[in-house]
DNA sequence: CGATAAAAGGAGTTTAATATCTGAAATAGA
DNA sequence: TCTATTTCAGATATTAAACTCCTTTTATCG
């Protein structure tokens, strides 16, 4: 599609927000993030089992099982979220990766430079706590 | 994915890109534009066809035919295109469009509304002329 | 008029992204 | 040790985007 993150990467950043707010160190399970997320159970289970992978989440199976947050949500940052789900790729050109390689780069690129560097920034800069306002 | 435009928006503007190097009011063939931009030409045929129905492209049959700008380079913004190609779908919020609505906008919508403004400005303002540098 | 070259359009195929299902394995608590 | 609860892993279904193929239509040239 057109839009900047992944359908799935975005349910990630929302479940992982969701654990945010959660008293430090307290355990959720996928079905109360999704609960109140409105997130589809099965997609976000998949997603967090990566982002445990990556070191983002612990988990724990089991009775008062589920995930938490392994940093405190000022500490993660959306590049981090975007780079646990979307893997490297990330880093090919924003624009036209279609018809754009490091040895002919896209028409684009010199133009806006700028812009893609701010969003660059932002994504880096921007953390869970950042976002923790409501819903 | 994760891409800003469209793979199917990224040869249109490719295309047009080519178009607009054209001396004014000679056509182009699909073929002509393909061999140089390196683009599937049945998927180009398809997004050109939309183009001139959008009124962007005119475009005639038969020998010396082919389809060209009905307006300069620097008329057509990417905004254009964008919209002709896409559909008004790219009005929704551009980064949560999952968890995003006018009742309830998603957490991030007043953080990165600079920022959003600033890529609409962009979309905007740059036109087929500002990327004609090679390639 | 007939041959040719091009766009137009319909229908189907492939591929990638999303979403779901099912059955394990692990943990905590009784 | 047994049971309920939860993650984990793999397979599969669903959906949408990209791409291709084939036929039809329209213009131009001889």
């Amino acid at each position: 599609m057109h839009t900047f993150f992944s359908r799935t990467c975005q349910y990630a950043i929302r479940g992982l927000l969701e654990l945010s707010r959660q008293p430090q160190g307290r355990p959720c399970t996928i079905y109360q993030i999704c609960r109140r997320q409105r997130v589809p159970p099965a997609t976000l289970s998949k997603v967090f089992q990566q982002l445990a992978r990556a070191g983002l989440l612990g988990s724990s199976p089991g009775r008062q099982g589920g995930y938490w947050l392994r940093q405190p949500g000022a500490r993660i940052s959306l590049q981090d979220i975007k780079f646990a789900v979307d893997g490297e790729s990330s880093n090919g050109c924003r624009w036209f990766p279609a018809g754009c390689s490091p040895a002919a780069p896209c028409p684009h690129h010199a133009k806006w430079r700028s812009l893609d560097e701010e969003i660059e920034r932002y994504l880096r800069t921007t953390t869970l706590m950042d976002l923790a306002g409501a819903p």
